[in-house]
DNA sequence: AAAAATTAATCAAACGATTGATTAATTAGT
DNA sequence: ACTAATTAATCAATCGTTTGATTAATTTTT
């Protein structure tokens, strides 16, 4: 019979620890197999501080939403306002986005989940707004890469484009594929420096020889 | 061995009618989401149904990603088999793929979510095991054209193959930011045939100047 | 003492699954 | 050819569990 509050253990208060292990569970189950109970269960804070923070289920998974989704942009928006060549804007937004990503694996797989399936449109509407902020910033390294004579000019950029964000996503969320093509054991390795940096230098090569009028 | 009854609402048959209710429902809002009620309020068979036929919810969804997983590589082997070139091979892998994922959206969707959380392990290794057996065939592709001088020596061709798998996958999966980007008003023209198309034009090319050594 | 945080206990609703009974078509026995 | 037995297919009803959410009581913090 243990009742009255708990002191925060480790420092770390109810709601960081309810995000948090909301976070792993949803991004390792998908949300709807994660009841309350096992985030409750996991992080040893009642069941009914979910309420009390959050609302409810859905208000907790929102507020995990709006805490990381918008963090990018600030850098690449330096990025933008630097003086560097568009061709190392872009692989340098490549290396940034893919650093970003893996950093945040769990959350990352959230979000490929929420907008894969359209359940909760004010969520999948909420990323997409903020990733397409992105996308505008990127795209436009392509057109100055165009204008300036860089990059070839009949490339589709909206294409590209995609295809970039396509393949970090899917690396990160169909990581048993990548285990399988590349024989790995565990799904750290997948996720792990080595096959990042392998990531980066393939894409950035890539599309050097797609983009790049004198690729060198 | 066919025997007793068969009562066949409007023609098409229960077992049948469970599968494609389920497959469009899952589609759209995930494994968990859906209920075995929505199941069959959605086509009208009996929940019994799906007791009678597949043992249980898992049983009618692995029956589902059994139907339609292995479809694909026959057409690879006999791809494999012809005396094209190896760059033809791999223009008409990827002219294929397109064309077979979007011909089965739904069920591509089904079987992204299924990859990316990793509920239902046999699952995920049957489909993995499937896509696998695939990708074998299509880095013979590469290896072939690496070895007729044809392909640049020094690709990652296995990063190569899966950034494949990734642009068509996600396009599929992520169609929200797709309809976002190109600025569509709905879902259909993403999965239309001028994207279709679009997509494989861009896939085509981008390999072309990555993969070629005279692009011509 | 007042406010904020946490607790165990409880709620109606929805879940997947199973039951026993019933239907209609086919097969076997005569 | 007719009947009895067997079969697959379907149904409504119900099982025990789990779900998200809320309550009122209690404890800690300010």
């Amino acid at each position: 019979m243990i009742s009255g509050r708990k002191k925060n253990i480790e420092g770390v208060d109810s709601r960081e620890r309810l995000l948090r292990t909301a976070e792993q569970l949803i991004a390792e189950h998908g949300y709807d197999a994660v009841s309350t109970r096992m985030i409750h269960k996991g992080c040893g804070v009642n069941i009914a501080m979910i309420s009390y923070y959050f609302g409810s289920k859905e208000g907790l998974f929102r507020a995990l939403i709006e805490e990381k989704v918008p963090r990018i942009r600030e850098k690449l928006e330096i990025l933008r306002d630097s003086d560097q060549t568009p061709w190392e804007k872009l692989s340098k937004t490549i290396d940034l986005y893919v650093d970003r990503l893996f950093e945040n694996i769990k959350f990352t797989k959230v979000m490929g989940q929420e907008l894969s399936i359209n359940a909760r449109p004010e969520n999948s509407d909420f990323i997409v707004k903020h990733i397409h902020l992105n996308m505008v910033i990127i795209l436009s390294f392509f057109k100055e890469g165009i204008e300036k004579g860089d990059f070839k000019p009949n490339i589709d950029v909206e294409m590209t484009l995609s295809s970039i964000f396509a393949i970090i996503f899917q690396w990160i969320n169909m990581s048993a594929i990548g285990m399988k093509l590349f024989k790995l054991e565990d799904k750290e390795t997948v996720y792990g420096l080595d096959y990042r940096d392998r990531l980066k230098v393939h894409l950035i090569e890539m599309m050097r020889s797609h983009l790049l009028v004198n690729p060198s």
